[in-house]
DNA sequence: GCGACAG
DNA sequence: ATCTTGTCGC
């Protein structure tokens, strides 16, 4: 799958956020339709001496639930973490892991915000903007936002708010399990976001395209 | 200034 | 993210 340069790599925190200010009026907020066929899922993690991203998809047949395609890239680190500027860190392997897909997905997955974070930029925002596809932050902790423990049973959610704004769902995915954080990153809404991750969310806690993406990252460590 | 802070 | 073993609960 391809796709073009957004813009070129920030070097600086500062300009990292600049980015940020200017993608956000880009971003398209709608439902989701149509029944998604290939859902993706992306995750990443570190080599041993932290010089390199090591970024891996999954492509998942939501229908049998199987999956599809998968692929691993790495690019090394030339953004350190901070929090709230994460996709660019993350990106540049992220994007070398997408590109050499052949099956386009019809919405990806992150392990990350969306439109839950300070300058509505989530790394699943600014994936989705870079590839022009539907895209959902399904993040395991908070990153900003204030909410109400949601109930303890798999589906009971409530509401993520940002300065009063709901930016997304605190959503429990498993029976009295810790619940996740789904924001919409790019041409998805909260409703569409929160429906796709708890189908893809079939026996564990995490959707099943991220969980596998984990697996298959940490085994790509560990060689 | 202090605390919070995706992965 | 990563460093780490056993252990409690469904």
């Amino acid at each position: 799958m391809r796709f073009d340069r957004l813009h070129s790599w920030p070097k600086t925190a500062s300009a990292a956020i600049r980015i940020q200010e200017r993608l956000a009026g880009d971003l398209e907020f709608s439902q989701i339709t149509s029944e998604p066929e290939l859902i993706a899922g992306v995750d990443c993690a570190f080599s041993r001496d932290e010089s390199r991203t090591i970024a891996g998809v999954v492509v998942w047949r939501r229908r049998e639930r199987g999956i599809c395609e998968t692929r691993v890239a790495q690019a090394r680190c030339t953004f350190p973490y901070i929090p709230g500027l994460l996709s660019f860190r993350e990106l540049p392997a992220v994007l070398s892991a997408l590109s050499a897909l052949r099956n386009v997905p019809d919405v990806v997955l992150c392990d990350a915000q969306g439109l839950a974070h300070p300058r509505a930029m989530g790394l699943a925002c600014h994936l989705g903007l870079w590839l022009n596809l539907p895209t959902i932050g399904c993040a395991k902790s908070r990153l900003c936002g204030e909410f109400d423990e949601p109930g303890p049973r798999r589906g009971q959610s409530s509401p993520l708010l940002l300065k009063g704004r709901q930016v997304g769902v605190v959503l429990r995915t498993r029976d009295r399990v810790k619940p996740l954080f789904v924001s919409p990153g790019h041409r998805c809404d909260i409703e569409s976001a929160t429906r796709l991750t708890l189908e893809a969310a079939v026996r564990y806690r995490l959707p099943e395209p991220t969980r596998l993406a984990h697996q298959l990252v940490t085994q790509a460590r560990n060689e």
